[in-house]
DNA sequence: GCCGTTTTCGGCCCGACTGTTTTCAGTCG
């Protein structure tokens, strides 16, 4: 049994107890496990008598997993879930409902599931129930109906989108002395489900007036002194908006307060509270001396706790907050610290620019090398080349390689590994590109162990540099193909083999949380790359970079923070190693 | 249920907003 799954069961366990009426700190406690276990860096499974080690975990929750690895199922569990219909949780979904009152109306009106909800919401009986009224009843259906209807979460892309336009709409408002992005987009999430502003103003009700006035506003959640809460639609992408509006000296504790994550908060509070400190978002408090201490900036906030500054992207208590007590915090990649982009498309077959535009935007970004990377024979729906058409492109990529100054164009594909493992070029048609990228475009509902075969045999291959997209998500839309990635991550380390963070906003994959497991327990090197279409979509590495950062990544990690020439070298080690091993 | 530089019991992170109340519980982030 995994980890994850371990996980899954105690978050399960939780979220039953919660609704069944339980104490709240027993329900945290078992999340707080849950959590715990995923994040733990060994199987638990096979290491039961180290459970009590991890923080969190005592007599009762290893009792608990002890019971899940040897029998399968938790006697508890399975008791709640014979008491409680199976509906109760998704009601939890809807917001303003939370565990009170979903046990309410499971006991007072024998409310089961989400249709049973909306019947008695429609006939009005809800109203009458301790603790609701009319308005309740109301959001109720309004809950109800936005669940249904509205996608619960935004791409980054898009919600940055939506952020960058209400940034434009206030700051040249003259109540606004100060404004920064919070909450899950500053951390660079991959979805989002709201976008939160921290607004430091001296006027916060005038500017709250006008915030509610702006005109993509459609909706108003709630307003008060310190938060106004909307929902707005710009060019059609509609999202949650919350701001937060703070006086001056507030602004800095506000700021890292609504940035989150919520897990990364508790931390920091409960390591203020050893110093005899409250952390709240209006300042740091200090009972001894009575006194609030106010920030210029979240750098000072942290030393005010003896930490380093932590860059959002890692709050997310992974382990940044131990990193952190002992100063030694990753050194995370920056965009700029990218020099070429290693995976993209031209007219060749399915892009809409040039190689020579391409190469022309990349050389503008800054980059010294890109490769040229057009999909194979194969896969026909994208224009996929033969041989003869990639000698032509081969030949037309070398007078421009000798027409251009300042960056170099590599040669190079995306090439599909075959349902049955087999590759879509001959080796000797590998072994004169400089660049070879394998990746998966069909078949994605082969069984876990038929894939994971597939990639590892495409990664066996000497030539084949490197997995794009390795795990085939889009966000939103399709799950990952079944791989099980521990096989694959020590098939790349025995190999050699690249792994792809692809950036497209659509994909993010790997995502950071693997990116930073094959970082930190296979030791693999990534390459941060765009998959662009257009010239356009190079601009999407800074998706690319937020995730690598969320994943902990360093320069070191990533391969194309290389030069040319060391990229070069570091590409050919594959060969050699695989070319004699091949030999024996 | 977990935990201990106020240690084996009594806490457990903190505050705003809403809708229900007439002093507060529930929810949210």
């Amino acid at each position: 049994m995994h980890n994850k799954q371990i996980a899954a069961a105690l978050l399960e366990l939780a979220d039953l107890l919660e609704i069944s009426g339980e104490n709240a700190f027993k329900v945290n406690a078992y999340r707080r496990a849950s959590r715990t276990v995923e994040n733990c860096r060994f199987p638990i499974a096979k290491q039961l008598d180290r459970l009590e080690e991890l923080p969190g975990i005592g007599k009762g929750t290893a009792g608990v997993i002890e019971e899940l690895v040897a029998a399968g199922s938790i006697g508890m569990l399975e008791e709640l879930k014979s008491t409680l219909p199976p509906g109760l949780p998704e009601l939890l979904k809807l917001p303003g409902l939370g565990p009170r009152s979903v046990h309410t109306l499971y006991k007072e009106l024998d409310i089961k599931n989400m249709d049973e909800l909306k019947e008695a919401a429609e006939k009005q009986k809800i109203r009458s129930l301790p603790g609701f009224g009319p308005k309740k009843e109301q959001k109720i259906l309004e809950a109800i109906a936005q669940v249904q209807n509205r996608p619960e979460r935004r791409l980054l892309h898009e919600a940055l989108f939506v952020a960058s336009h209400l940034a434009e709409q206030l700051k040249d408002e003259e109540e606004v002395l100060q404004m920064e992005l919070a909450g899950s987009l500053r951390r660079r999430k991959e979805t989002i489900k709201d976008i939160d502003f921290v607004i430091a103003t001296v006027s916060p009700v005038e500017l709250g007036r006008k915030i509610v006035r702006l005109p993509v506003v459609t909706e108003i959640i709630g307003q008060g002194e310190t938060k106004v809460s909307v929902r707005v639609n710009v060019e059609g992408i509609e999202m949650g908006a919350d701001f937060r509006l703070v006086t001056p000296a507030q602004f800095a504790s506000a700021l890292h307060h609504f940035t989150g994550s919520k897990e990364h908060n508790v931390r920091i509070r409960q390591r203020a509270k050893k110093y005899g400190l409250k952390v709240s978002e209006y300042g740091i408090f200090n009972s001894e001396t009575d006194e609030t201490m106010t920030f210029a900036d979240e750098r000072e906030f942290f030393a005010a706790l003896d930490l380093p500054w932590i860059a959002p992207e890692l709050r997310e208590d992974r382990g940044e907050m131990e990193r952190a007590e002992q100063d030694n915090l990753p050194g995370l990649i920056r965009p700029e610290e990218i020099r070429g982009d290693l995976h993209m498309h031209t007219l060749y077959s399915d892009g809409a620019d040039s190689i020579k535009n391409m190469a022309l935007a990349a050389k503008a970004r800054g980059y010294e090398y890109i490769a040229i990377t057009d999909h194979s024979v194969s896969l026909k729906v994208a224009g996929g080349l033969s041989v003869e058409e990639l000698m032509e492109q081969w030949a037309e990529i070398e007078r421009i390689n000798a027409e251009l100054e300042g960056i170099v164009i590599l040669k190079g594909v995306e090439m599909d590994i075959l349902p049955d493992g087999r590759l879509d070029y001959p080796d000797e048609i590998l072994a004169r590109m400089d660049f070879v990228i394998a990746s998966i475009h069909s078949r994605f509902n082969q069984d876990e162990e038929a894939m994971t075969k597939r990639i590892i045999q495409a990664m066996e291959n000497p030539y084949v540099n490197m997995i794009a997209h390795p795990t085939g998500r889009l966000l939103l839309r399709r799950d990952p193909y079944s791989v099980d990635v521990d096989r694959i991550f020590q098939a790349a380390k025995e190999t050699g083999t690249i792994l792809e963070l692809n950036s497209n906003p659509h994909r993010l994959d790997l995502n950071d949380e693997l990116i930073k497991k094959a970082k930190e327990e296979y030791g693999l090197t990534f390459a941060i790359n765009t998959d662009a279409h257009s010239t356009a979509e190079l601009g999407n590495i800074a998706y690319g970079v937020a995730t690598a950062r969320r994943g902990w990544l360093e320069p070191k990690d990533v391969l194309n923070t290389l030069p040319l020439h060391e990229l070069l070298q570091r590409l050919k080690q594959k060969t050699g190693k695989s070319k004699a091993e091949n030999g024996k």
